[in-house]
DNA sequence: CTGCAACGATACCCACCGGGTATCGGCATC
DNA sequence: GATGCCGATACCCGGTGGGTATCGTTGCAG
């Protein structure tokens, strides 16, 4: 009986459904059932009824779900009492340029309600590094948009974005409903500059190699649209200026909102971040 | 953090030697280290000062201590209890006819005291199968002798007794000291029924393969021993009647007093058991 | 001062298990 | 009786938790 197998049971319970318990989990539906099955043999008799109208608790799951969510409440407490006297103290978060969403507020706050004496230092980052100095050890942990190279890295999808294009309001296009990338023609895409991921790149040249200005920052891309009639990518769901319109493309995959930190990374608050982050996302 | 990890905690922090703390684990010391390094890594800071002169607990380690104890028992209460909402009762153990020793009732005394809701049933075996019927499926865990096949089989060591010949009082070598297997000569050894697990057979024939008068009871072995001057190899520390005597041989390996449970099986008792079992052949 | 013993750390290997995907089987609904 | 839902099963793969062998440091004995 390992604390993992008990979240693993909560969340069924909680749930009463294996699959929305896997989702919620962020793991998928056959190795849950194999770990209840588990815990089940390990207990001596079944913990849930599964019918076809459904999963219910039998009694022993019902004395079992009370007694493990004390357990797991135990060790939060466990968790946070060592932390204090450790001195565990400062999470970096890396925040890419854009990320100013309702759900990095949600996260700002639930995160200091819950670790209230834990400093939160936030390194905001331009669009040229998708993983806001992850790599470079300058963040903990890094609020951003896949895709990019994941290599070495860990990655939590928050959320999707449509993407569309953004263009002058008086062009042609913009009264359009949704465009495909080919509607676009031979108009100029803008670039990052050297040394970018190349997956970055090319997800935001619409999946090809293109030409145009470089830019760094949000309002640069905003600039080259305007002034050079320069084609632009981005998430829907942004204000944009009056002289600005944005355009569903229907055949861009979604963009996707992800934290993002080193693989193996040992620092105990990434966890607890990432769960919050989980939470908050999900409204 | 699972309670595995901190299991390990409180072993190295109650012995503050990572050595002995390994054995009492049941395991070596490496990987012991390692996962203590790990928790360290988790809990961000040091557990333990490691130095020439000892290890001691740091400040965060007694914190962890503490809080790492109450967790612990507190798990242990939550599985006493789903066992008893459970309604699980009963544990078969199997027992080598010869197993009359002072630990065996040590474990009696200390598991019905800490367990005084399960059945416990003891289903005595003669000598020819060293597994008592566990691979039958006759016990849940057997009280037994190695060696033997342990293919599918978990074993946890007990106690070692030296092992040493029976002869008649009045035979010349039991005037001897100690002997070698070579010392015996020709003599005759006897023999487990056909069917009979081989390298239990083996041992008990002082690793050869020899002829003699079948057994299948210690009772019999003591027979052949008057009546035929057979050869009988035996854990020494029994009393023997008048007529018999029993002498060290020297070259033998000694005889290895051992729980045996069939690997992977679930029983949510065996665990328990088996720790109670440990520490009542610890004296 | 120089073996030597003690002991934790390191290096490396292997089996197992906790993840994954694909698919099945049973039941309800239409 | 086709279809869709949902938990179970079968099977695969990489990481991790075990193992053994060995190292490096330190304290001690001769």
């Amino acid at each position: 009986m390992e604390l993992r197998t008990l979240r693993y049971f909560v969340a069924v319970a909680e749930e009463l459904h294996f699959g929305r318990a896997a989702t919620r989990l962020h793991m998928s539906q056959p190795p849950l059932s194999r770990a209840i099955k588990q815990l089940e043999a390990e207990a001596g008799a079944l913990l849930f009824a599964r019918s076809p109208a459904g999963v219910t608790l039998t009694p022993v799951g019902a004395v079992l779900l009370d007694e493990a969510r004390a357990l797991l409440d135990h060790a939060d407490r466990v968790r946070a009492r060592v932390f204090a006297a450790a001195g565990v103290a400062t999470l970096t978060v890396g925040i890419l340029g854009d990320s100013t969403d309702p759900g990095a507020t949600r996260l700002a706050d639930a995160y200091r309600r819950s670790h209230p004496d834990i400093d939160i230092r936030i390194r905001d980052t331009d669009l040229t590094d998708p993983t806001c100095g992850l790599r470079a050890g300058l963040v903990d942990i890094a609020l951003t948009r896949a895709p990019f190279d994941e290599t070495a890295l860990t990655l939590r999808e928050l959320r999707t974005d449509p993407v569309g294009v953004v263009l002058r309001a008086d062009d042609p296009l913009a009264r359009r409903g949704r465009l495909r990338r080919a509607d676009l023609g031979d108009r100029r895409w803008f670039q990052f500059p050297r040394g970018t991921d190349p997956i970055w790149q090319s997800y935001w040249n619409g999946g090809e190699p293109r030409e145009g200005p470089v830019v760094r920052v949000v309002q640069e891309c905003l600039q080259a649209v305007l002034w050079n009639g320069t084609v632009g990518l981005a998430p829907l769901g942004h204000d944009l200026p009056a002289e600005l319109a944005a355009v569903p493309l229907i055949d861009m995959a979604p963009s996707r909102v992800v934290a993002v930190w080193n693989k193996g990374d040992t620092n105990p608050l990434i966890r607890s971040f990432i769960e919050i982050a989980t939470a908050a996302y999900r409204h």
